[in-house]
DNA sequence: ACCGCCGGGTGCC
DNA sequence: ACCGCCGGGTGCC
């Protein structure tokens, strides 16, 4: 996403990192780049433009739904129509019925439609010549293997597909751009927001922190979306009538408008707290929420008093809603309450719900009432299906915190997100795109952007136009996000002065040389490694031997750090002689895929892996990820990754008493390891210069911190740990005793990459050590973040530590524009194959 | 629908 | 006329 690598000046990156070269095409891991490439989604941006031909739509007279020149149609097989099962009716955008394909011709578009060979897309240019039938351009859209057929099977009914040219596409004839062109545009598509013509507001008396003049743009922006009635984006006022000019729908009613948006603001400039001044200060008809303040404490005796109860005359279904729902990942709920107690003055009663814990509230009466209710999104998918009383409430303001990490739509987590009552909705996220474009479907979805919250008109709309480099596309993009995103960086200014004044980052690159010992060990591994993947080559089964082939570059990576990370190696799968034989050595896989600390990604729901399972094919899911692939394909179930064969029954878990080995890292033939020696000078060199520098020590490894343990003891240093095993109680009781100011504080913390997430204050920290590169450059940047960031005062040091290998360097020196083969050649060239 | 199609009325010019 | 032609009734799927 970002040129970061030039931003660092990390030119000369070159620890084993099989993965750097994902710092050059968005932060996209192996396994998606795989699963890209093995199975393309039945998506819009497979597709093919087959052809096209002029249809009939007939029966006008009996529907309502009315259609303008120019509109785009959706055309809909009915199967169950009494009168012809080969119907297909015409839908307008806003999904009135419009009217039915002709008989002869919907025959034939049955046909295409039920066996999946293409989408029939249709737009009306000409204008309606009577009331009865009218012409319509159907564009017939598929996989390239799939065109034959399509124009095969219409031909036979007698209907023929132009299939020279793209003439009259409507409003989206395709002028493409070149491939470079776009991936500018859309890397630049959450740039430049940040222009506010709001200006600044404050915010009300109850928040008692004072705003930053960025936060004071924001709020000011957040409620003017919360309570203007201005158009959405792409509708004009034609006469009586309001437009959209991308579909050319029109309507009598004022569309509905998005009261909300996305805050997409870098990570620390104070995202959370403008929320809950946004809460505070823009309750209904812009007044500041009714809270109730206890007389401060110089006076009297404590009482209660109510300050400002609204009893209007208002339409009372707007008012009835009090309630702001926030969702976040379980890692920053604590951040929440922090900064709920931080922010809101201490003699204001907000009545605020954590919806956490088995001990929850769930009564729908309760949670309407509060003021705010908190939860996760692992909460909230959990309810989802099953009374949920979050789903039954209408809420005032949902918030969508950390909002990118609904960007699968298959997801139940999305799902519970896109299903909740609300009349204001908000996502905050520091990165709204993780991948592509794709991503933006669900928060568009949740935003309630019609038309494109449903699938087809986005597809249709925007991200095809945009995936095939459309001009036109791109900018419609370009002006959706702009009129629902503000986002600045820390390095916006405004003004010509910076939005915030963060303290300098040093980066520094320490190479750490490998002892002769570590050198030859290393080299073994690579040698054999390169063996069984050039094998793989000649077979043509990489793909299929993916979990291998991770494993090997995994364990070239543990060795730079620590030569007991290594998990046994295990042997080949072929060679497995009886079932249990197969299966005790698909645990060890999927142990060694895990055990190392380093999180897995499932390739179904792109997060890291939960309850894992591995396939008799070696490639690692969540159990209800591959179960609901698996029941969804029923007898054809194949492996998402390599197009196996997969059963139900076949999948592979841990051993119950497998759940808590690990303490095999004990102190007892503990041994250093040449990372570890760096580390430690680096630490002891500081703790003599300042006793009060506290440090990040980061890896993805969590079985390396706890060799690190071993040292850090020996050395009096006081620590903390925090990985993703810990309970969100005990998180918070190590980032309170991390932040500290305290003489007898922990100075040093173990950070497992992952196990934060985002949103982490650690600004207590000035030191950060990165001991090995993380996969994905965002990470990096996330891992950084948590201390540089607002309320940070020192200037912050950032430490990395590789091994040189030069031989590795090479093989990322170019930049592959087709990344769909260059993870194999990168691969090949990463082996010396 | 200022069409097509159906079916009843009708029948040299 | 077992036709053609006329003109009224009618009309999505």
């Amino acid at each position: 996403m970002f040129s970061r690598r030039w931003r660092f000046g990390w030119d000369r990156y070159s620890e084993v990192d099989l993965f750097t070269d994902r710092h050059e095409t968005n932060t996209e891991s192996l396994s998606q780049a795989i699963r890209a490439a093995v199975s393309e989604e039945p998506d819009a941006d497979g597709s093919v433009l087959f052809g096209q031909m002029q249809g009939t739509v007939v029966g006008l007279r009996y529907y309502t739904g009315v259609v303008n020149q120019g509109e785009m149609v959706a055309l809909v097989r009915q199967p169950q129509n009494p009168y012809d099962r080969n119907a297909v009716m015409v839908a307008n955008v806003y999904g009135s019925q419009v009217g039915h394909i002709k008989r002869e011709l919907a025959a034939a578009m049955a046909h295409v439609m039920d066996n999946n060979l293409a989408k029939v897309e249709g737009v009306v240019h000409s204008r309606t010549k009577n009331q009865f039938t009218m012409p319509v351009m159907l564009s017939f859209w598929g996989k390239e293997e799939n065109k034959d057929a399509v124009i095969q099977g219409l031909a036979r009914h007698g209907y023929k597909l132009n299939t020279d040219g793209n003439k009259g596409a409507g409003p989206h004839t395709h002028t493409h751009t070149r491939t470079h062109t776009l991936k500018n545009a859309f890397d630049n598509l959450f740039e430049g927001l940040m222009e506010s013509k709001e200006g600044e507001k404050e915010a009300a008396e109850a928040v008692s922190t004072p705003l930053l003049p960025h936060q004071k743009q924001a709020l000011s922006w957040m409620c003017a979306c919360e309570n203007k009635s201005e158009l959405p984006p792409f509708w004009e006022k034609r006469g009586e009538l309001y437009y959209n000019r991308l579909t050319c729908f029109s309507a009598k009613e004022v569309p509905e408008r998005v009261r909300g948006g996305i805050l997409a603001d870098d990570m620390g400039l104070g995202k959370t707290l403008t929320t809950i001044a946004l809460i505070l200060t823009n309750f209904h008809k812009g007044k500041p929420l009714p809270v109730e303040k206890c007389v401060s404490a110089s006076e009297v005796m404590c009482g209660v008093m109510c300050v400002c109860v609204e009893t209007s005359s208002l339409s009372a279904e707007d008012l009835s809603a009090r309630a702001t729902l926030i969702i976040c990942p379980l890692s920053v709920l604590s951040n929440w309450l922090d900064q709920f107690e931080q922010h809101v003055r201490p003699n204001v009663k907000l009545n605020l719900y954590l919806y956490y814990g088995s001990e929850r509230n769930r009564s729908k009466k309760f949670l309407s009432s509060q003021d705010v209710v908190l939860t996760t999104y692992n909460v909230l998918s959990a309810d989802f299906g099953n009374k949920s009383p979050l789903h039954g409430i209408n809420w005032l303001r949902v918030v969508l915190d950390e909002g990118h990490v609904v960007r699968n739509p298959n997801t139940q987590m999305s799902k519970a997100v896109l299903d909740l009552k609300a009349q204001r909705r908000w996502i905050l996220s520091g990165t709204p795109i993780q991948n592509s474009v794709k991503d933006l479907w669900v928060l568009l979805a949740f935003l309630r952007l019609k038309p494109f919250d449903v699938k087809d008109w986005w597809n249709r709309v925007i991200q095809r136009p945009v995936t095939q480099g459309d001009r036109v596309g791109i900018q419609n993009l370009q002006t959706l996000v702009k009129c629902i995103t503000l986002r600045r960086t820390k390095t916006s200014e405004v003004n010509g002065r910076p939005l915030v004044s963060l303290p300098e980052k040093v980066v520094c690159v320490e190479q750490v040389k490998l002892t002769q010992e570590e050198r030859e060990q290393y080299e073994l591994a690579r040698t054999e490694g390169r063996n069984t993947i050039r094998r793989y080559m000649a077979e043509g089964t990489v793909l299929r031997n993916y979990a291998d082939v991770l494993a090997i570059l995994m364990r070239l990576r543990q060795l730079c750090c620590h030569p007991d990370l290594l998990a046994k190696i295990s042997s080949d799968l072929a060679a497995a002689a009886t079932p249990a034989e197969l299966r005790e050595r698909l645990i060890e896989k999927l142990r060694l895929v895990l055990a190392s600390g380093s999180d897995e990604e499932c390739s179904v729901c792109l997060d890291s892996v939960r309850l894992p399972v591995i396939t008799h094919c070696a490639h690692v899911y969540c159990r209800p990820c591959i179960a609901q692939v698996i029941s969804t394909e029923k007898e054809m179930a194949r492996c998402p990754l390599c197009r196996s064969e997969i059963k139900t029954n076949e999948l592979v878990e841990f051993p119950p008493e497998e759940m808590e080995e690990e303490d095999s890292a004990n102190s007892q033939n503990w041994r250093s390891s040449s990372k570890v020696d760096a580390l430690m000078g680096n630490l002891r060199r500081l703790q003599f210069e300042d006793r009060s520098i506290k440090s990040l020590v980061v890896s993805q490894f969590t079985r390396f911190l706890t060799i690190l343990e071993t040292p850090l003891r020996e050395h009096g240093f006081s620590f903390v740990r925090l990985d993703g095993t810990m309970s969100q109680k005990k998180r918070a009781q190590v980032i309170q005793e991390f932040q500290s100011s305290a003489p007898d504080s922990p100075v040093i913390m173990l950070l497992s990459l992952k196990a934060g997430g985002v949103g982490l204050n650690l600004t207590a920290a000035s030191h950060v050590f990165l001991m090995d590169p993380a996969w994905n450059p965002a990470a990096e940047e996330q891992c950084i973040d948590r201390c540089h960031r607002l309320g940070q005062t020192k200037k912050i040091f950032y430490v990395v530590f590789l091994q040189k290998q030069d031989l590795f360097e090479k093989a990322f020196g170019s930049k592959n524009a087709d990344k769909k083969t260059s993870r194999i050649d990168d691969i090949k060239a990463l082996m010396e194959l």
